[in-house]
DNA sequence: GATGAATGAGGGTTCATTCAT
DNA sequence: GATGAATGAACCCTCATTCAT
């Protein structure tokens, strides 16, 4: 937990009633914003405090307020910071000059990969800018859409490629919507049971959705080869 | 939105500030009810004011203390009420008497068909409740476990009757999850892409789910055949 | 403690949810009076709720609206009636055919044994009623005057009788109002001291108030002579 | 009334509606407690509403939360405030080399002093907080407990002195409660009878409690002698 | 640049009280 | 006579936000 740690020494840094050092701004905003996402995945967007941001920030209220705007403006640096760590991390993970399934492969792991060292991160935007209502909600369902255009695109030109005859039960955003839901719900659900390593959690997705249960229960099973 | 309306009429029978007919406890606990997670849905837990819900509801906010309790008990008794019918409704959907595939195909028909009709309640329970915190998170979680368990013992019995060796790739548990998550994921979307029918949406579910993407790209289709 | 033992009694008599008997009007009130008692001396007048007192009545809201007028009557009913039985009590406690030291022994006996008694009556007469504010405090104050008239013309009869002159040090009226302002903080705080005996009470008090210190230090103790 | 005459002071430098000069927190903390001690001992701890102490303090109602907390957390803190202040001005109105009567005398002079300069105070504590039930009703008792201690030492030490045998109609605690008591009560009795001057309250208590009635109307009298 | 001081506004909750049956 | 059902009104409290230093 990254973000948690930096906030931290950002706070050992200051004794108390002592005023703040003088600082650049890029390192006051990052230092708020950390606090921001820290308070926020702990209590939500609603029960989060400008007062309890601002002491984990170690930074008095109108500073925030002069350098990243009110409670709302606030989330929403949050939240696209966020956003973008979280989808460059994916995309980058990624190589191109892979087969699809393993193209896939990557990406999950990549995407547990950034669950498990931004925890936080993850928290603000599955659990709490969906329901925080829609100029958040918005904004991670537009991450998604890329989400689901990545793994779309994957699909669709392997299936292309083979001649896929475009079918009423077949829709590549749908089904790429399907598998980017099952891959964020398998992600939540490790939140509550984090014994599982995370290599497999991305081995069960490609299990599930490249092979599906049919070919799994005749005793195939997907593997990554390099 | 049968509790839409029937809201709707409660309030039409009352002119404001007139005092309302005297009525059974029992009706107007299910008025309240029914207002209560009109407006939850709408605006999330922390953004529903009592005084609207009363409004709604065409009933003056001490009988909601009265009657049903504070505002998180309000909110407890309609998240339970609304995952019991959620609930309810995918166990009756399913007919015991039908091959595996065909259980969960009529399971996500029946899922699909409850958050079509009671879109409001699907909304309470999946964007807001997650979001509330732990009384209600848990209540949420609790449901999803209980749906978890239903597509587990649906899989692992068809594979232990064809004689799947348990691997690691393999958890019964973990891939129920994962088909879950993508089943409620997959409503999320609906909610936003409203233009699908709801049959198509457990059809892809069920090709992604049991064919897998790579007997979808060499042309493989499920169908429910009956 | 009568008083809560009769409204117990009133409330067994009566099942849950079942109608209460038709009942004259005296009992009714003798009910709800006892009530009232019980509960504003356990949670003062203003956290003393309407609902409790029905409740411990074994009445319904109404009827006590109806029968004994709105809260503050209901409290003004309360405090004269345990205003007269305490100052009955003492009064006919008193023989007059003694000395003054003996009736004012006598006088104090019947004090002690109505606070033994009448607990909860003493506590709202000089806990709460005081407290409640002006329709209330005269109420006590009125009786508070009537015991220092009754001790007044005692110590003046008595000192006439000899000869006192009447001087600045000496103020009938206040020295009766300072021993009944001390018989009333020894019946105070013998509420949180319980394990003395009643008797010991008034003794103190005749030999503080009718030797004095002065001469309890030299050894003079008084007794009652009967 | 020092208290109040500020207080009016800080209401008339501000005009209604105009934001209030910044000024350090002790200050403001000290109008907040006066204002408070002032509504408190006018309308009792239940009828005192914060919006009043609000503006009679001249601040706004977030203030007094953030300096000095909820309503009970205030009402306390102006019950120590008042407690102590009441205990140090008897005890440093004692003389210690002077004979036990002559100190007593010195106390009860001090006591009736301050209830005549904090006739507020005096009201919150003997009045309010007694019957405010029982976080504050301990704080008054354990005030009224170090009184007792006070003038017990006293007496014992001057009959210790000469010899008193303990006897069952002696209780060096119970008379000094009864003494404490009588001057408490007859206080009360002052507020509603205020044509006395405040030497002569403590020269019948005196009189009464030195002397006793049985000296009082042989014609003894209790004068203090320097 | 940085902050302690200050507040408007609004929400949740609870009574005492009364109607209509 | 007796009561469940119903509400107006008020109170405590908190929070996002800004001003003045």
């Amino acid at each position: 937990m990254t973000g948690q740690r930096e906030v931290l020494v950002a706070q050992d840094v200051r004794r108390s009633s002592e005023r703040a050092k003088r600082l650049p701004r890029a390192v006051r905003e990052k230092q708020i914003l950390d606090a921001a996402v820290e308070v926020f995945s702990q209590h939500g967007y609603h029960m989060a405090s400008m007062d309890v941001i601002s002491e984990v920030a170690g930074v008095s209220k109108p500073m925030i307020y002069s350098y990243l705007g009110a409670k709302e403006e606030l989330f929403g640096h949050c939240i696209r910071r966020e956003s973008n760590r979280l989808f460059e991390a994916v995309r980058d993970g990624i190589r191109p000059d892979v087969p699809p399934d393993m193209q896939l492969w990557h990406g999950l792991r990549s995407f547990y990969g950034f669950v498990a060292e931004y925890r936080q991160s993850w928290i603000v935007l599955h659990r709490h800018a969906l329901a925080a209502g829609d100029p958040f909600a918005k904004e991670v369902t537009a991450l998604r859409t890329r989400a689901i255009e990545l793994v779309r695109d994957l699909v669709v030109s392997a299936g292309t490629q083979r001649g896929l005859a475009s079918q009423a039960e077949f829709s590549g955003e749908g089904m790429a919507a399907a598998l980017v839901g099952a891959a964020e719900s398998l992600a939540d659900w490790w939140l509550d049971n984090p014994h599982v390593p995370e290599g497999v959690l991305a081995s069960w997705l490609m299990n599930l959705t490249w092979l599906g249960f049919n070919d799994l229960v005749e005793g195939s099973v997907w593997r990554p080869l390099e």
